[in-house]
DNA sequence: AGCCTGTTTGACAGCGCTGTCATTATCCGT
DNA sequence: ACGGATAATGACAGCGCTGTCAAACAGGCT
């Protein structure tokens, strides 16, 4: 049999209860005690039995993260970020896929609590703003944290400031003599669609551009909604000099479209997106891109969650982005010299 | 507080223990009583403890992911897959990545299996072939399924014929007129790589085509490794008119350093790929490749496991592959028409 | 020294379930 | 109708830990 807490407590000469004090570092344990347990602890190998800790006190160490997401690379990032914060802290993770628009969304949420009983969650878009879920949260009583909520004001979590990089990504554009801007905008559950079709009509603004409703085409941060997109911008008597798309799956796309009309990129067109995903760099050519550190996101919003658990305040969290300069943007059409 | 066990007992006038045999399956209950305890459970929307649960039977009910795949695409699927098993048979599901290089690999899985007692594992390559680890998981008795095993003949998981799924490609190739066929094989820990390569020759073999060493590069499943690799092919002073490359990831790269070079694909050089990640529809032009149905090998490999976990007889179960023939394999240059 | 206060430690119950084993109900053959 | 077998059910302990509360101890004051 493994070595329980007993064990430990025997080998030093005290009760259990003060190897538990020791372990969950509660105070009124002197650090002499406290030294000599540890040690105990190291020479032991002993390692709490996680269930019969969360049985006894009705906490289960565990966070689930729920997505609903179709972003394989940025849900994995965030993943591993969650999961770094998770290790720190010796809680578990589980990952939960949730189509949000399925009919019995909330009754799988509900199974998912009582099941498992997670001592918090952490959503990820469009999950993050799914308000049934939120109010029946608040209702249960389970903290959460959210990745990119639309609300920044209120709960904990992670965020990037979408707007000033979409704004900066389109000044950028303008920067190189682009006039005609379009924008493939994002999933509309999504709150950075929003944030990012803001920011590029603040970019157009600032770089004294006009706004042409043709130019913004709905998307759905798909790659098939960039293709899509593409072919209906492409078809434009006036057809646009340049693309931000809404992530870079749809950048990828639109990249495709323009492969396939025999435009090249980023001489007839150019073409970026938003996230900075390993996609941004394996497809031809590599995507100008907004850096999100997806990571840095999950592992954050794992903290704030697990500070909230322990009833600590928190907020949502912005993190800095950058802006990916690469292949696929380059001078508008008229202003390349060449040619 | 939440309906327990006791309430579900005293709803229907038994005793818990009769609620916990029809909770588990387990024999001698008259199917009347079955079904009064079957319907006061969902009545009452009872949700059994799983840390009550797993205390009292020392068994978790958990299976956890270990995965050092660089492929977020491919982890994705296959975590999905396992998601599903383990969903049908209310256990749950952890995923942890692991680097298999780490000179604590061991230390870590063991603290792993220590701390959450997961009731078995499901490994993905390259963890799958690591020695040392089946040594220690069969000392401690862990039961584990494996994707993708090198060794198909013991324990339990789910394979592909990859070598026979490679030989069609390179036929393929073969009959599109190729006749300097190269190969950039995978990184060599995995097993998938040795089959691959061995598909690749017997489809040289099969379509009359002599061995080149010159034309057999090592990769590493990355897309770098098929940029550096595709780098040196393209360089030779015959070069290759296709390109087999071990995984998408590598093919990705393929295409990425031919269009640096101005070569088309398929015009000047076809390449495929293997495994039909998303990744190899979003690149242009869109890969051909084996489509390898990760998902069902992830479901597959841990119903397996769940199974032996009961005491049931288990194997490799192979799953069926097929060719996804896209755009970016076409005739030879010289075979070709036109031009 | 003696008292009070605050800190450190321990005894013990109980979290919600399952394993074991005793008990009771049911069935079968004669 | 009656043993004897087997099937169905229940009583109860205990999984390994933490919460509660009481006991012991230490320190500072008169």
């Amino acid at each position: 049999m493994r070595v329980r807490i007993e064990d430990v407590a025997r080998c030093v000469g005290v009760s259990s209860k003060t190897v538990s004090r020791v372990l969950n570092n509660e105070p009124n344990v002197r650090p002499a005690m406290r030294e000599r347990i540890m040690e105990a602890v190291k020479t032991l190998g002993y390692q709490p039995n996680a269930s019969a800790r969360s049985l006894a006190s009705s906490r289960s160490f565990l966070i689930a993260l729920l997505y609903d997401n179709p972003s394989p690379y940025y849900m994995m990032e965030v993943q591993n970020g969650v999961l770094e914060a998770c290790d720190a802290r010796r809680y578990s993770m589980m990952v939960r896929p949730l189509p949000s628009e399925a009919p019995d969304f909330l009754d799988r949420v509900d199974a998912l609590l009582s099941q498992f009983q997670p001592d918090g969650l952490v959503m990820t878009p469009p999950i993050t703003d799914h308000a049934g879920l939120l109010e029946r949260l608040h209702m249960r009583g389970v903290p959460y944290a959210r990745i990119s909520p639309k609300n920044r004001e209120q709960g904990v979590g992670a965020t990037l400031d979408e707007r000033a990089a979409a704004c900066e990504m389109v000044c950028h554009l303008a920067s190189l003599g682009h006039r005609r801007i379009a924008h493939v905008t994002g999933h509309p559950a999504h709150g950075a669609s929003g944030w990012r079709l803001l920011g590029y009509r603040d970019g157009l603004d600032r770089a004294g551009l006009p706004h042409d409703p043709e130019l913004v085409v709905e998307g759905l941060f798909s790659f098939e909604s960039g293709v899509a997109a593409a072919r209906r911008l492409l078809a434009l008597p006036q057809r646009p000099t340049a693309v931000f798309a809404g992530n870079d799956d749809t950048a990828a796309g639109v990249l495709w479209a323009a492969a396939a009309q025999g435009l090249s990129v980023p001489d007839d067109l150019s073409v970026c997106g938003f996230d900075d995903t390993p996609l941004s760099r394996q497809v031809w050519p590599s995507l100008t891109t907004v850096c999100q550190p997806s990571q840095d996101m999950g592992r954050i919003a794992a903290q704030q969650l697990l500070r909230a658990i322990d009833g600590a305040e928190g907020r949502v969290v912005s993190v800095p982005y950058a802006l990916r300069l690469r292949q696929s943007t380059g001078p508008a059409p008229a202003d390349r010299p060449d040619r």
